[in-house]
RNA sequence: GGCCCCGUCGUCUAGAGGCCUAGGACGUCGCCCUCUCAAGGCGGUAACGCCGGUUCGAAUCCGGUCGGGGCUACCA
């Protein structure tokens, strides 16, 4: 290796030893599984010093939507991959140019060559729908004029052996590839072509991808020898399946990372699971800083074997995740939750120091940020909202008695929690109840739920005032339902 | 059907011949704490698919078998 030579410093820093890239197809939201290749990528990269490229494969006219490519773009972003983590984005459309000059290199070299076969004609010729194309046209010597697709011509004999660092050697036997299509009858070129195409101009070293792309593998290689260039070193990760032990599709499951962003799950939350599938830190770690996981990431120590996308168990890495934020943080990621047009209530009736005195009792009983809203609108809506269920359960019996005992008791307190407390506690002594069962009616009163913060916080940052209007109106409620059914 | 991959608790995994009467986490069950619900603490439940072989010794190595999955387009 010559070090001598400024240029060569230069040169080294524009060619880094590896070079990785997540290349989706903007066919739809950015997917669980697709999330964590690129996430994948992007830490050997970091790991390893070496270079993430973005290529966006757009090159189906008929399926690509260009919202979907800002959508995947976002999402990276979400993840913490931005534009300042990776080259690119590329768009494969715009290099037809160098795909056709892959086409007729191949083509001049006798690697390729033109075939007018329908389909159907293949399945006449063989009996067999399974069997693949059988290599009617290798000798015909056809020209593009036909309008036919382009083959490669696979070898007869021998085999290619795919170095996979997740893997190992996997084996193919060339007598079982068919010759494949790799340009189609208009010209354009399809993605086992293209994909090397880009990925050999890129000067990508190593191939991560999912497993669903391992059978594609050795007909790449043979590709990338076609063409003159070394093959990328390979690692096909496992995909992930759903409950059925069947890959993720957008149609069976809910995969689009966005969703899960959208239903408050942190994107720290995500990322620190999305690893943990197939890949383990180690020991008996598993909630880890990214920063550990940047350091600590090793390709050859990623699981083969498929993974379950179990979403009861990144609930509870967001619970965690959410628990471990500093208040201040916790209140800013609620925000989105808060104010907008997806909050219950009218902006103006948010009132961000309120909240802020409610949020250290909500962080610790939500999972998902979205979770935020039913546990603090009753500060922020005009009247409680009112659950029929809550109200059945705890509107019994002498659930009239507690609210006028209460409504007594609540008069000239000291309009503090611990106050407050004892206030009630006094109510449920006087009545032979718990405070357990004595609070309910108070509870549903004012917050419309059985369940919920911690009832004399609550009060107290709500305020004497409208606490006691909302113990009266359900008082009259109560009233009211016993006089009309009795 | 063909080619290929995979196989440790229900789930994600630790485990790279003796440290394993198999560890952790999620889930689940029970107890404690407690104004509801969480959080937290403590404890329980539950796995090396099967059969051979190698070895003094196998979850770990080999073979077979069974099971599951991926691919099999002029989609990517």
């Amino acid at each position: 290796m010559g070090t001598q030579g400024d240029e060569n410093v230069g040169r080294e820093q524009l060619e880094p030893p590896l070079r990785v890239r997540f290349a989706p197809s903007p066919t739809g939201m950015l997917h669980v599984g697709g999330a964590r290749s690129a996430l994948f990528n992007w830490v050997f990269a970091k790991r390893h010093g070496g270079a993430l490229v973005l290529r966006i494969e757009d090159t189906d006219a008929s399926r690509n939507r260009p919202e979907w490519t800002q959508g995947i773009i976002d999402s990276l972003a979400w993840l913490g991959i931005t534009s300042a983590e990776y080259e690119g984005p590329y768009l494969q459309s715009e290099y037809a140019g160098q795909h056709a000059q892959a086409q007729r290199t191949l083509l001049e070299a006798g690697d390729a060559y033109y075939c007018d076969c329908a389909r159907e004609a293949v399945v006449a010729r063989t009996g067999d729908s399974h069997r693949g194309y059988d290599g009617f046209c290798r000798d015909r010597g056809l020209s593009s004029a036909a309008g036919g697709a382009l083959r490669f011509r696979t070898p007869d004999v021998g085999r290619t052996v795919i170095n996979d660092l997740v893997r190992g050697e996997v084996s193919f036997e060339h007598a079982a590839l068919e010759d494949f299509v790799i340009a189609r009858g208009d010209g354009s070129t399809t993605f086992l072509l293209a994909n090397v195409v880009d990925d050999a101009t890129a000067r990508i070293t190593h191939v991560i991808r999912a497993e669903e792309h391992l059978s594609n593998a050795p007909k790449q290689q043979l590709l990338w020898q076609a063409l003159g260039h070394t093959p990328p070193t390979w690692a096909h990760v496992s995909i992930l399946v759903d409950h059925a032990r069947k890959k993720l599709s957008k149609r069976r499951n809910k995969v689009a990372l966005e969703a899960y962003r959208d239903e408050g799950f942190l994107a720290e939350a995500m990322r620190n699971y999305l690893m943990l599938l197939g890949w383990s830190p180690g020991g008996d770690r598993e909630i880890v800083p990214w920063k550990l996981i940047e350091a600590e990431f090793e390709l050859s120590a990623v699981t083969s074997s498929p993974a379950f996308f179990d979403v009861d168990k990144l609930r509870a890495f967001n619970g965690e995740y959410i628990r471990a934020l500093p208040l201040a943080e916790f209140i800013d990621a609620c925000q989105p939750w808060l104010v907008g047009k997806s909050a219950p209530w009218q902006t103006t009736e948010f009132d961000a120091e309120v909240f802020a005195a409610l949020a250290p009792h909500a962080q610790t009983r939500i999972v998902l940020l979205s979770e935020i809203v039913p546990m603090v609108d009753f500060a922020f809506l005009p009247h409680p909202v009112r659950d029929e269920q809550s109200w059945n359960k705890a509107m019994k019996e002498p659930a009239e008695q507690i609210l006028d005992a209460a409504i007594a008791a609540f008069a000239d307190v000291e309009w503090e929690p611990v106050a407050l407390k004892a206030a009630m506690e006094q109510v449920s002594l006087r009545l032979g109840l718990k405070l357990g069962k004595a609070q309910a009616p108070v509870r549903v009163a004012v917050t419309g739920r059985t369940v919920g913060l911690p009832l004399f916080e609550s009060l107290a940052i709500l305020g004497r005032e409208r606490t006691l209007r909302r113990l009266a109106d359900a008082h009259r409620a109560l009233q009211q339902s016993r006089l009309t059914t009795p």
